[in-house]
DNA sequence: CTGTCAGGTTGTAGATAGGG
DNA sequence: CCCTATCTACAACCTGACAG
């Protein structure tokens, strides 16, 4: 039309719409064809309140082949934007979050003086030490196909206006039938030939066919008013506010053989919906509040989205932001957060990483978490918000993680090795039992909880339980860190001489029944410290055990307040007589030592400075319980005469 | 001006995993 | 096997923009 019609244009764009008052009750308004179901007060609870049919098209685009609604080469349009404060934040690509820097709160009375920083590691990571952990949307979850009611029987209706419901039928009726039965038979969806067929039949009917058994429900085929593309959809009725209703589109996945209608965009000329897109992306993003000026707040996500092929990196990045707006709002401790501020919070991305592959997401999202659990244990002065709820250790990075916390001003290392005769006092409430002869005469006891570690020649775990014997502990059934370890290294073959490493478990501590969490958690950090500091587990002899892993695999943030860093510290010196800290990390030290520093990055393939004994070596290693009764005992009564809980009888299942 | 569309929000049930 | 916390999916609700 006339092209000069710019004039028009912006002027009018300001002018706000007068917000209709949809409840005020008339809106019985004749649409095209809404003429029934208009009571709205009269019927008691249920009623059909006023509604209003949305526009059905009576015949195909008459370009459109056999098959298809739109002529060939009709192309998918933008969706229409709109200018919100969310949106201007969304794309607000400048933005900046606030830095966030290391200063501890005691000025460095200490000087450099640690003897070894973060231990990296070489090789492959071992099945069992992976990073694990179920939070966010993934290919498992998603990959399956909801057979929501809904779904079943817009397919049904379909089947039977094509008239090929016949065989199947009677299972679709079944409210019970499994899944599967319904998903497996008959899977070649619609032919060409037998879409025009359907499409024919709505034409015939005018352009509307109810749903079978699903009242307000209609199939129609409808143009979109902005884009000019047909479409078949499902008419579903949206209950307003003040009892009104409206019919809305939504677009059917055009995959064939798919008859779901959520997340299908309705400006795709052959829309698709979440799991029949082509292209599968695993996202991690940090994520920060976009207004807030003082203080950093952050939270991660994780999340499976899925874009068209051959989408643009921006409609990619526009569909993930949209995405994790979505996602985020539904977290707890966003929603916290967001309660405490009067302007409702929009979130901003801080950093985002694309992956088609769920574990490499996974392993972004627990350097990118574990990070930020430093952050949060770091006794520092600047203020910092970390609203991950649940942090997935980050194993096998531990080069990455060094670097990250040292642009962050933190250097973590091991201050001293304690002496033989110091002394350092259990910092957690409760009694430590470890070594001592009441470790073996505790009993449970109402209130009472217990704090224990699983060890073997490479690795700990840490726990609580309400018995102080573990007889069972082990027996295979549960799926925590310490089992599945136990599982996948006696699932494995060795070299003659070599067993399955021997797990042992150990009480440690007794605490108050409230207590038991924050304790376990604080000792769990403790034990991935304790790894990424490269210990050995001093349950066992000199030299007869790794540098240990951890296989705790996550821990909850919210029971780890101010003060936890002191405590792990302590608890480090007390079970490992290793002292930990978190340095400062000064960029002009980095700068000066910058090339002998780059060099030991470079070839610190498990060089480590500072360490007299060697590696150990685990084809070495003849510790099994099978063969050498020496190596258990050596291993209860070492040089530091442990103790080790009533775990004996506990360990010898194998 | 009016009603529709779609992005943004909110609330809830069910699934899952990790604890014992 | 049971219990609990957490997250997802779903569905409903709210609202701004803009097409007609």
């Amino acid at each position: 039309m006339e092209e000069e019609g710019h004039s028009s244009g912006e002027d009018f764009v300001v002018r706000r719409p007068p917000v209709a008052p949809m409840m005020e009750g008339e809106e019985e308004v004749a649409g095209p064809s809404s003429n029934k179901r208009s009571k709205r007060q009269s019927s008691p609870t249920h009623q059909t309140p006023s509604v209003k049919l949305l526009p059905v098209e009576k015949k195909k685009h008459p370009l459109a082949p056999t098959g298809y609604l739109n002529p060939p080469g009709t192309k998918d349009t933008e969706k229409r934007k709109s200018v919100t404060s969310t949106s201007s934040a969304r794309e607000d690509d400048d933005f900046e979050p606030i830095p966030w820097y290391y200063f501890p709160e005691e000025e460095g009375e200490i000087q450099d003086e640690g003897s070894g920083g973060i231990y990296i590691r070489t090789g492959e990571l071992a099945e069992e030490f992976e990073v694990r952990y179920s939070g966010g949307a993934s290919e498992s979850r998603i990959g399956k196909i909801k057979t929501e009611e809904g779904v079943d029987l817009i397919r049904k209706t379909i089947l039977q206006l094509v008239g090929k419901d016949s065989p199947s039928a009677p299972e679709l009726d079944i409210e019970e039938s499994s899944p599967e039965l319904i998903f497996t038979q008959k899977e070649e969806g619609l032919t060409d030939d037998e879409r025009e067929l359907l499409f024919t039949k709505i034409f015939e009917a005018g352009g509307r066919v109810p749903v079978v058994d699903k009242p307000d429900w209609n199939l129609i085929i409808h143009k979109a008013p902005t884009t000019g593309i047909i479409h078949l959809c499902i008419e579903s009725m949206r209950r307003q506010a003040g009892g009104d209703s409206e019919y809305r589109a939504y677009r059917l996945c055009t995959k064939e053989n798919c008859y779901q209608y959520q997340r299908t965009t309705a400006s795709a000329v052959l829309p698709k919906c979440l799991s029949h897109k082509e292209t599968l992306i695993n996202t991690v993003m940090g994520v920060t509040p976009y207004e807030e000026r003082n203080t950093l707040v952050r939270i991660h996500v994780k999340f499976l989205n899925s874009v068209r092929l051959n989408s643009s990196d921006s409609e990619t990045k526009h569909e993930t932001k949209l995405h994790m707006s979505k996602t985020i709002s539904t977290y707890q401790t966003w929603k916290d957060y967001c309660a405490t501020k009067e302007v409702h919070p929009i979130p901003k991305e801080i950093s985002m990483h694309h992956y088609d592959n769920e574990q490499d997401a996974l392993k972004r999202l627990a350097l990118e978490s574990t990070i930020g659990m430093m952050m949060k244990l770091a006794p520092g002065t600047m203020p910092f918000i970390n609203l991950d709820a649940v942090i997935p250790f980050s194993y096998g990075m531990e080069d990455e993680i060094d670097t990250r916390l040292k642009e962050l001003g933190m250097h973590l290392k091991i201050l001293r090795k304690l002496k033989p005769e110091e002394n350092v006092a259990y910092p957690f409430p409760g009694q430590y039992l470890l070594g001592t002869p009441a470790a073996d005469t505790q009993k449970p006891e109402k209130g009472t909880a217990f704090l224990y570690t699983i060890t073997s020649r490479e690795m700990w775990y840490f726990g609580w339980s309400d018995t102080p014997d573990f007889k069972i502990r082990l027996d295979g059934r549960r799926t925590d860190g310490a089992s599945e370890y136990k599982r996948i290294t006696e699932a494995r073959t060795y070299p003659p001489g070599i067993n399955a490493p021997t797990l042992t478990c150990s009480l440690l501590a007794k605490c108050a029944d409230k207590d038991k969490e924050t304790i376990e958690a604080k000792m769990i950090i403790s034990g991935y410290i304790a790894y990424l500091l490269g210990l050995r587990n001093p349950l066992r002899p000199q030299n007869r055990s790794a540098r240990c892993y951890s296989t705790n695999k996550c821990v909850l943030l919210s029971l780890i307040g101010p003060g936890a860093w002191s405590e792990i510290c302590q608890f480090i010196k007390l079970f490992w007589r290793v002292e930990p800290m978190l340095g400062k990390f000064e960029k002009q030290l980095r700068s000066k030592n910058r090339v002998k520093m780059d060099e030991a990055e470079e070839q610190s393939d498990g060089e480590d400075e500072s360490s007299e004994d060697e590696d150990y070596n685990p084809a070495k290693d003849m510790h099994n319980q099978n063969e050498s009764s020496e190596s258990d005992v050596g291993l209860f009564t070492d040089a530091e005469s442990v103790a080790s809980g009533s775990n004996g009888s506990g360990s010898d299942s194998y």
